[in-house]
DNA sequence: CATGGGATTTGAACGGGGTTCAAATCTTGG
DNA sequence: CCAAGATTTGAACCCCGTTCAAATCCCATG
């Protein structure tokens, strides 16, 4: 039956158009100035129509925080194959990721408002599950990296630790560092700036911490930066839209 | 003028009494079910009465999170004087966080929830550098700490770092996985258990990147779990209020 | 082309809960 | 003891998110 195809390609267009819409909506106007009826009429569709996708405004909100998280894991997904040390991809991956925070500032916003208990109470498993899902492909490529490490010998063999719990190090990193650049004027209060140049510099030492070759130094300024330039010239020939 | 006095000492209990029986309600029926009606008959008071205290429902809540980091600073502000190294103060940090996350398994979501974009928009300035203030006794301890550490050359004198700066990897380190550990169901999508063992392993890892002394190889489950087991010992000695 | 019935869409009405404010009550100075 | 100011009260208000009965659309069938 074609119709039904046709049909349920309509639908989905749709749900795309509330997602990305939304989305628009929350940058220019903010999380907290997002409402049903107006995401509606400026879709030109009635409220109701909204909760044909939706079972309530958070669903919604997940629904938003999966599409960019997709674009997210898009750009780590490709990073595994870059001509470039373990290590080195490594750090592409935090590098990519300051990126993709900034060009998406209220991204880590909204995953965090998301995930947030009380919000994340009041969505439904699908979406849930499909947020996870979209985050993924990240894992996998921290995982395939942290492996070839170990088998290159970069890294050495942990008796006890899984790639995954490997990976976890610099995610919970960055996810903080992350979490503190988001709380406004809390790094201010303490007379901290550029938060994510010194979220390379720890992301060194924790990797250098782990003896994960070739190690660098976090404290020689220079040798990071000249690191820094060349991962980054890396990115931006093989993953242009990850300008960083 | 005595009355004035009483009357402000008064108000001040109220407060108090509203905060915590705030808290109570949130650590009994979740972050959810708190409703400001109920919350002022729990305390028999009117609903008005709230809102000389409190000029939003993010107010109250940032005043609760307020109370309680003022009580997690505390335990912060006796590490530096523990007798014990300046990279085992350290981890006692980190050892003293987690407990403190495991008996008030509510703080962190709190924090979170507050310090989210959407609530911390609708606090007061006031509440807000309230949270910030109570708050800064743990960067003054992790400073003090850094300081000695640089002193005693336990820490290379780096060029460039200030110890705030140095203090924010264990800092978003320990805030990412805090982050990480409350996400429902996250951790579990790729099999990770344990977050706060891996804390520690990675807390050391970043420590011995730093070339922070006496260093501990975080691949060295034993040595790992000696250390571990002596700080906590001394915590348990000298503050015994964070039993962990 | 007309028709009827199921599926979809609509948007006004509903409901819950945060917030307000006029009336009631209390406090205090004379 | 009274009056005026300060404080407290809680019912009413209002703003959404959500629902659902009515309207509209869709399309198979005769």
């Amino acid at each position: 039956m074609g119709t039904e195809n046709r049909r349920q390609r309509e639908r989905e267009a749709r749900e795309t158009l509330f997602i990305e819409k939304a989305h628009e909506l929350i940058r220019s106007e903010g999380l907290l100035a997002l409402q049903m009826s107006r995401l509606a009429a400026a879709c030109e569709y009635a409220t109701g129509t909204l909760y044909q996708h939706f079972n309530s405004k958070e669903d919604l909100l997940a629904a938003v925080a999966t599409r960019t998280t997709r674009q997210r894991a898009e750009v780590f997904r490709r990073i595994p194959r870059l001509p470039l040390g373990t290590r080195s991809r490594m750090l592409a991956m935090v590098l990519a990721d300051i990126d993709f925070a900034q060009t998406n500032p209220d991204y880590y916003r909204l995953t965090q408002f998301v995930t947030t208990e009380v919000v994340w109470a009041s969505t439904s498993e699908v979406r849930r599950d499909e947020l996870l899902e979209a985050a993924q492909p990240i894992s996998e490529a921290v995982t395939a990296i942290v492996s070839e490490a170990r088998a290159n010998q970069d890294l050495p063999l942990a008796q006890e630790l899984g790639e995954e719990e490997m990976g976890l190090g610099p995610w919970a990193l960055n996810t903080g560092m992350q979490t503190l650049a988001n709380a406004q004027g809390l790094l201010d209060a303490y007379d901290i700036h550029r938060p994510y140049e010194h979220l390379i510099r720890h992301t060194h030492a924790l990797l250098t911490g782990w003896r994960w070759e070739p190690r660098i130094d976090p404290d020689e300024p220079s040798v990071v930066r000249a690191e820094t330039e060349r991962v980054r010239a890396v990115l931006r020939e093989y993953i242009p839209e990850a300008n960083p």
